[in-house]
DNA sequence: AAATTATCGCACTGATCGTTGCGTTAGTGG
DNA sequence: CCACTAACGCAACGATCAGTGCGATAATTT
């Protein structure tokens, strides 16, 4: 990572030329197709000198991941409001609305396609803030889904919609996945099993669309 | 799409061409990232001249676009083993097999990335055969799960863990992965309701990795 | 407040990309 | 077997990109 604003001199220019560029990009982003992405075009929409955006970022992928790494943390806090179900209706249905931003879902899908860490960028915050949601919940004395069913029944068909629908999902839809996620019954014997299953014939998981 | 081949003269030299291009793009996505893919590296690789290159395909995004929905269709067919349960398990394990392969990993990263109908091209035919097998069920007489539902829960964990996680998804965790789907409890109370559902705490559904 | 130094803008150069016109090759149909 | 034409290779051109050295600016430190 870049991140020169942190390192040694994060005085107002530093500062002010990022957030142009950083901005420039998503703007870009939102009107053309990735691959218009060139440091020049970024440098003329930020009213930078391409000579500045070629030696803080170097290429375009790094400039990328960058952008994405800065947006796609802190843009959504973890929420508390007492329960596990409402702790996680309330963020992913913020994550949902974070992504149905057309300018943002330019963005990961971008960043998707470029880089060495692929996407990761993306998503590495919202790995940290579901488990925080899940160990309060532990630490409630609640009954909490395993993590990884929680990231392959959450995140992983909200970002399938977000990915390959041209409709992402909205955040009405998440929530409804939320519930349909916990509504499950606990089929397990012992109380040291985590809750959390999906019974999708009772509750109706019609999202906006699917393509 | 240019599909140039069926056009008008699927003639040898021309079929040639198209496969040797399309080998050195997926060769070239293979080693370095997708912003690397230009056009002159591409006809470099295969061997062809550039202005064919240009020509026939235009732009990286659409020669891309071409690559992934050649590569995309055909290559997992829908298998038939007379349960609904037994044609998930088989077609979900293609699929993630197919997904396993770096390259074709990578194919999909850059081609999500890139082109105005986004990584569609990718999944499809992941839906129409998808469909295809819910129909077949149904004509069984058997209840099958709603489309919507199978793509959510099927289809999103899997591409989220081939996306966004360095190791992707097995076959086996796909397997694994249509049986915990498949063997919640029918809540509802009609039989009209479609069968398939979740219940994480009984199955072990750890993969191989998650990121 | 003055010295220091990181950062930016500017001018310049080499390299690569994207495109066009034209001749050649090789499939297709009579 | 021969005419036809689609597809390819070649060469050249302009345009844009990527990188470098140097002076100017401004934030930081003493």
């Amino acid at each position: 990572m870049v991140d020169a604003q942190a390192q040694v001199r994060p005085g107002g220019r530093s500062a002010k030329v990022r957030a142009a560029v950083h901005h420039a990009v998503a703007q870009l982003l939102a009107e053309e197709p990735a691959e218009a992405l060139t440091i020049p075009a970024v440098a003329a929409r930020a009213g930078v000198h391409p000579t500045t955006v070629y030696r803080r970022w170097g290429s375009p992928a790094q400039l990328l991941g960058d952008v994405a790494t800065s947006r796609f943390s802190g843009d959504v806090v973890v929420p508390d409001t007492g329960t596990l179900t409402g702790d996680l209706e309330r963020w992913l249905g913020d994550v949902a609305t974070d992504l149905a931003d057309p300018d943002t879902l330019a963005l990961m899908r971008a960043a998707i396609g470029s880089g060495p860490d692929g996407g990761c960028a993306c998503i590495g915050d919202r790995h940290e803030q579901l488990s925080a949601i899940i160990e309060r919940e532990r630490s409630r004395g609640g009954r909490a889904p395993e993590m990884e069913n929680a990231v392959d029944f959450l995140l992983g068909p909200l970002y399938y919609r977000a990915i390959f629908s041209a409709q992402p999902a909205s955040s009405d839809w998440a929530r409804e996945l939320v519930a349909t996620f916990l509504a499950a019954p606990a089929t397990a014997s012992a109380g040291e099993q985590p809750a959390g299953g999906l019974r999708p014939s009772t509750v109706e998981l019609q999202g906006p669309a699917s393509g």
